[in-house]
DNA sequence: CGCACGTTTGAGCACCATCAACTATAGTGG
DNA sequence: CCACTATAGTTGATGGTGCTCAAACGTGCG
């Protein structure tokens, strides 16, 4: 998969590039959402380089030191954290515009591993920095608690998913919740590639992959997607929005 | 179960109390953590009331707007979503010390509603009041943020309790999560009452109600704890323990 | 090309949900 | 005070959903 595995050690390559909030794309889905160009300008003295990270890398560890979070500017990321005994569970995938290392705040230590599912490229924000920055801009400050609490929202949305839905349902929600981030993104949301594996959606999903491809090869029947290996084509959005309206409708 | 419950309106009291927090009981587990007596005083100026709630009845509801967070300082509460079909997902029992309403800042509406489980007194704190004096007191805006890290990082515990254990394992997650809390109030580890019903437990854990009974039977028949009722005594505390790690240790 | 990995599909089974009957408890009113 | 009711909890029998084990296939990379 990764064609510099032969070398064990962490492949994160760093580039001091300058990082322009200012003409990046997603601006309107990231931090500096609403900031003034002023204030801007002083969040990207803060925010001091990009770094690139390439398929199946690690961007860190659970147990790693956090001094920073990252940005998703490119790529794809799976969060997850391992029990003690080792079994994983993948807590969220992170796309463009979303931000990681939330959850290590608390600690100052990483809870969760971050590894790039494609080639990827984030900015680094020094966490000491943007918390110095915040308490001079109000409106990142407030921007900065918003996303911290659409993390925990999202959250609620996977124990609802995991507590409440039937395999099917969840597989739905799973596809409507990615078509709805990639349209926000200007992608298409009727068609798209799963960056993941099936194990690592049934480990979001709480199900094995065998689930997760029976799941698939189930809605493709029904004409409600084209599956072809990692390609996802939706072909009836509102029958797949029936599937979870089933939830608990007993439909 | 409530002793007013011919009346249907809220029955939320509100009192109009000096709060100090430098002589609560609790300021080491809430939010003044690690203030100094001069910032404690500034938060004390912020939060104007206490609120009394009594059992059985919301604090708020999903979908109200959120104006203030709460933290608990006598009581237990639980906090629900419903999903748009009217299923319940308990997402988190929050006891004295912890803040409620941290999902409701991303959209300034409650997307959890919190419903007090035994007559319960909750510190009002304006939100609008506490971003502007976190502006000036860098240790409450540092505390604040952990606060919310710590929610994301407790949310991924339940997603990898839903994910990947059985029942009994996450019943038993359940208890020596309470026996911990308890502990860290200065209550007994081994011997408290469980404030929710079996129901409640269940969809908590993503199980239901008979499922968490033959559990908690289940667990007593093993001599791992005595039930009576919401009476729970734990009387094997390691064996307990051993439940979790059989996780997927096959054991 | 050929190996490794991810995926698909099938068969059988385990776990937990469901349905149902019964018990216990607390609160209500005669 | 004791029936009466409503709510919560227990326990048993049965069945379905999704897990497990297993085999075969496809795809892509070395």
């Amino acid at each position: 998969m990764n064609h510099t595995s032969t070398i064990p050690i962490q492949e994160v390559s760093l580039k001091h590039l300058k990082v322009a909030c200012s003409s990046c794309s997603l601006r309107e889905l990231c931090l500096p959402l609403g900031l003034n160009s002023d204030e801007m300008n002083q969040l990207e003295t803060v925010i001091t380089q990009r770094v690139k990270v390439k398929k199946g890398e690690p961007l860190y560890r659970a147990g790693d030191a956090m001094r920073s979070l990252f940005a998703v500017r490119l790529g794809f990321f799976k969060m997850s954290v391992l029990s003690e005994d080792g079994r994983e569970q993948v807590t969220g995938f992170q796309m463009a515009g979303e931000l990681l290392g939330l959850d290590a705040i608390s600690t100052e230590t990483h809870s969760c591993g971050a590894i790039a599912l494609e080639d990827s490229e984030v900015c680094e924000i020094p966490f000491a920095d943007l918390e110095e920055l915040s308490r001079h801009i109000p409106s990142l400050q407030n921007n900065f608690y918003k996303v911290l609490s659409r993390e925990i929202v999202r959250d609620h949305g996977v124990m609802m998913l995991l507590g409440n839905m039937k395999a099917e349902e969840r597989l739905a929600a799973f596809l409507l919740n990615l078509s709805q981030r990639f349209a926000l993104r200007g992608y298409s949301s009727r068609s798209f590639v799963l960056r993941m594996t099936r194990e690592e959606i049934g480990s979001y999903l709480g199900l094995k992959l065998e689930t997760i491809s029976r799941g698939f090869s189930r809605f493709q029947e029904q004409g409600l997607i084209r599956v072809h290996n990692k390609e996802i084509e939706i072909l009836d959005l509102p029958a797949l929005k029936q599937v979870l309206s089933g939830c608990s409708g007993k439909a």
